[in-house]
DNA sequence: CCGACATGCAACAAATCGGTTGCACATTAC
DNA sequence: GTAATGTGCAACCGATTTGTTGCATGTCGG
């Protein structure tokens, strides 16, 4: 599932562009480490189906999972929300201040219109 | 094309999560009005991909369009770019709590498992 | 009018996503 | 030890995403 490693911004908005990753978020953010057991509880869909979001919020850094005897706690970690209110904060609020742009973006400058495609 | 028209949070970070999409994003933000035509310059993808982003980022509240002419100018919105701002806001903890927590994930003491459910 | 430019539309195709089910394995409770 | 409980793995499915190409239509500048 979307095994990038690369972690990069638009990774990040991708995790949090799901309802039940979102409400994942939510939960651990609320409710501190779960498990994917546990978070299934209330969910709409099936554990392994939350099992398959944790692993794309982890692997955009946004969760972390720690072994508890038999079961895995997952628990956000808030430090890549940071860096994604950051990002917004770069490109919403204004400010010419220097964004930190997504490395590997296509950001060629102004190609001359002459030329096909 | 995801054509819910609802405008949910989830809707706008998925609209985010991308890196043309996201490159687009920011090349309005830097360059005000363009058109998908002159997007695609320097882009990694036909003009159509990106004329199906916009429209993406247009169905997420993202990005506004005009006809000016014989074109089609794009804008972004920054209101939405504010509410997803907001939201990174409350859930991100900053507030009171020590944001700073070295590497412990878990918050909670002993597992103590009990019987649940 | 003509030609270049810009957009609009539609049909594909391939990859990924989000979800399910079934079952094996590990750990804990009693 | 045995039964619960929690997890891990893999196959499979349908829908959506992301991209392409080809062609038709609209608009502007000589």
């Amino acid at each position: 599932m979307s095994r990038r490693a690369e972690r990069t911004i638009a990774d990040l908005f991708f995790a949090l562009g799901d309802d039940t990753r979102l409400s994942v978020v939510t939960r651990l953010r609320a409710g501190g480490a779960l498990s994917a057991t546990a978070l299934s509880y209330g969910a709409k869909v099936s554990r392994q189906a939350i099992v398959k979001h944790l692993q794309v919020l982890e692997g955009a850094g946004l969760v972390t999972h720690e072994r508890r005897g038999r079961e895995v706690l997952y628990a956000l970690d808030a430090r890549r929300l940071e860096e994604a209110r950051a990002f917004l904060d770069a490109i919403s609020a204004g400010r010419d201040r220097a964004i930190a742009r997504p490395r590997g973006l296509v950001e060629e400058p102004p190609p001359r219109p002459r030329g096909r495609r």
